[in-house]
DNA sequence: ATTCAATTGCAATATTATTGCATTTAAAAT
DNA sequence: ATTTTAAATGCAATAATATTGCAATTGAAT
């Protein structure tokens, strides 16, 4: 369940990074508040299809250098964006929690409170960060199927 | 370092797979066989310029469903094509290895050997596959770091 | 109210990917 | 060895995704 948060607190986070609160950002903020998945940008697109295609590729830049969203892509490579839930700052994020993609309805979810078990990488590699992606039937479609099933 | 194949291989391959054995797919196969690091879209393309882009495409398709290479998305969401080195069957792959992503150089490397940690998915979600990336510095970009430090 | 830098919208362009169709070619059939 | 056929390629057109430059607009500071 994505975290209830009102006009004032994406004021308030705009404020903190140092970014006009413009309406397309407020709405943006506000779309991807309210889902429990990820917006793929073809998504972002069509719903708020009175902005332009520009604005908000610039307005998913920024809030991903900011540390306010993160970007994830899907089993198709399409881009797909998420808020960041943990303190994520200025051009470094810490979002390594688990991505998964479901195969039948394509959303993809930040699966935040799974921690990662602990990679040894081969000598001479040095790692930032890590990413696990996952795939396959979440939740919903897997009641979905199971229904159809019954019929 | 990767497997040293020759052209018989490679026909055998094809033919294992009722491809037939024309000079792009002979060559895609040679490029990529003799990477020890994943091949880019943009790569295959510039290095391939006599062969169609829309031929690269297909070839690329038709190597990905039968099992033959395996697709992964570098943090740029650019696409970039390995050799299956596992026993990859016709729309069923298991690349469940780590895919680390050079910050510098670009490269992605397959890292076979590498074993997921298992993981515990939260109730409903049932899972495919795994893929785990990480990014960060690669052994030949680190001694080319400590090369240039030194001077 | 005025000023100014940040942001947006628009036009042009670039990059990546797909589709339809005519031509060519590898492999099978004769 | 020739003929036949299905598979594969190349080309043209189009779609989808992403970037750049610049003029107009607007949020926030003065
Ligand atoms: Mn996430
Ligand atoms: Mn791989
Ligand atoms: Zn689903
Ligand atoms: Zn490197």
């Amino acid at each position: 369940m994505a975290q209830t948060r009102n006009k004032f607190d994406f004021e308030d986070l705009l404020d903190k990074h140092h970014l006009k609160k413009t309406s397309p950002r407020l709405r943006v903020l506000s779309m991807m508040a309210s889902k429990s998945t990820a917006t793929s940008q073809p998504d972002l697109e069509s719903v708020m299809n009175d902005i332009d295609r520009v604005t908000l590729y610039r307005i998913l830049n920024a809030f991903e250098e900011k540390g306010i969203i993160h970007k994830v892509f899907d089993l198709n490579g399409t881009a797909n964006y998420a808020m960041c839930s943990s303190n994520c700052e200025e051009h470094h994020h810490h979002d390594e929690h688990l991505h998964f993609n479901c195969t039948m309805c394509k959303n993809v979810y930040c699966l935040d409170d799974l921690h990662l078990p602990p990679v040894t990488l081969p000598e001479g590699f040095t790692t930032q960060g890590f990413t696990l992606y996952a795939n396959g039937t979440c939740p919903k479609c897997t009641k979905k199927a199971a229904a159809t099933a019954k019929v």
